[in-house]
DNA sequence: TTGCTCCTCACGTCACGTGAGGTGGC
DNA sequence: TTGCTCCTCACGTCACGTGAGGTGGC
């Protein structure tokens, strides 16, 4: 070190365009040390020599490592292969944010035609979400419109009271198929189900089975079951302008009802699995 | 709140499929308080009927709110054009961060390919910065290849101590031209330049200006300046594979030189000013 | 002597995650 | 009684920024 190029500690953060803060900071983790120290007044002093280290300091930094890293980059014991794989992992996790961006930005956009459109925040909040797979008992047949989908639960649920069991999670239902024309009659093919917490065996009308863990496009909808066409539709809009497609039958999940409450206080949940589309670039 | 709809706070968790801790520190910052505490165990219950404003929450978030505008974005006391204001706001942020990161992903893959084709950490780290403006004391001439161009220096130097000055600032040189053939001679045209703390009356010879800020793509040499065109060539490369392109005369700054000392110790810092190519789109 | 630069703690940031140590309900 | 769930602190995170209170050099 030449005494006639030490810099204090301001001088040489001004050559850096950084902080002082930042140099104390680099000091006490190690990744840049003074060249010199003050005994007496404990002054950092650096050696212009030790501006390109800070140069690569600042470069790393610049392309996205955490100091821990940087730090190791900077070791000078690691090998090509290391360096170049610190480098493409960097570059995939880059890649990754932005795509993760993009999506956020598309669903930003989408927020903000819905706003434009209702005057307001949209009364339904869609959230995607990873849900696991579940074991339900379930009876599948088409119900012609205005029938009572209860029933099919009722049915259930008084099988599993014959095998001594109760489900603790809510019923659900699950939609094959739109209203279409049968015979003459509006139909439509649901499959109402029940979770369950054990394995039994299947019975002529309860077939035990269980659907498979997927990602799902979700939404509360509060309130009786007349309206909850808006919620359906509402979701069905969200995965088409966020670039999903739906890849099996919606899920609609009794939360909160019950022949004794009050049906504006019904809560339901619906949710579409749903994947992605290849075909959405935006 | 009815009472056969209360949850506890892991119930009401996995429903939401968020950590216990969430639920916590929502609680204590205010933006989803539970229905109901049990005064003695300090057990809090959520209502089913809130998990609408915790879908609202993880929705919001999702979108990339921070907590404060969460809550903001929830108290429904603002009007349609400040709900419409964040939303464009956050699209905005959004789409310049994208950029940023774009940008960062150029540079990456820049490092990259220098990795392997140097085999190791390229020798001259380049790195943007916003350069004050300058106020320098400067003459310009065509210098004939080999001439020493020190020289003007030191007839600003002895400029300067007529005026009873210093520079406290390290001396530059300006390329206002690349070696060139005139009247058979290889010639440069350059300004040499040294900063001013003051302003100066202009001498017929050394001419007194304002250098502009501007921003710059930067490196450091260390070493003799028999070998600082590497470092010139670095810079190049790198303005020209991140998309941009020189808007006015580089800059090399003596930051440490002396005839006293050895050459192999010299410091020299290189400016290229840059501006964004617009023909550049990766 | 007065500014200016520098020093060393210590605290704050943002949205939780993770124990530690203790209590309540079946 | 034994697990399980829940409680309230308290600390850690990442890379510094920002005082507070004090000292050194021209």
């Amino acid at each position: 070190m030449q005494e006639h190029s030490m810099l204090k500690i301001g001088e040489f953060a001004r050559l850096g365009q950084i902080s002082i803060a930042t140099l104390h900071y680099y000091d006490q983790y190690g990744l840049l040390k003074p060249g010199a120290l003050d005994p007496n007044t404990s002054y950092r002093y650096y050696a212009l020599d030790q501006l390109a280290r800070l140069h690569r300091i600042l470069a790393l930094k610049d392309l996205g490592f955490p100091l821990e890293q940087i730090a190791q980059l900077l070791a000078d014991d690691l090998s090509l292969e290391q360096l170049q794989g610190m480098f493409r992992l960097k570059q995939a996790q880059t890649q990754q944010m932005i795509e993760i961006e993009q999506a956020r930005l598309t669903r930003i956009a989408t927020r903000l035609r819905q706003i434009e459109q209702e005057g307001k925040m949209p009364t339904y909040e869609v959230l995607l979400k990873q849900v696991d797979a579940l074991l339900i008992a379930s009876i599948r047949e088409p119900i012609p419109m205005g029938d009572d989908i209860e029933r099919s639960h009722k049915k259930i649920r008084a099988f599993l009271h014959e095998q001594q069991l109760q489900s603790s999670q809510p019923a659900l239902l699950l939609f094959h198929s739109r209203y279409e024309l049968h015979d003459d009659v509006m139909e439509i093919d649901v499959e109402a189900a029940v979770p369950l917490p054990v394995m039994l065996p299947d019975n002529e009308q309860v077939k035990i089975r269980t659907l498979p863990a997927d990602l799902m496009a979700c939404t509360v909808h509060t309130g009786d079951m007349l309206s909850i066409g808006r919620a359906h539709l509402a979701l069905h809009r969200w995965v088409n302008e966020n670039g999903y497609q739906l890849a099996a039958p919606p899920r609609q999940i009794y939360l909160q009802h019950g022949e004794e409450m009050d049906p504006r206080q019904y809560i339901t949940e619906l949710q579409f699995p749903v994947r992605r589309n290849n075909a959405h670039n935006n």
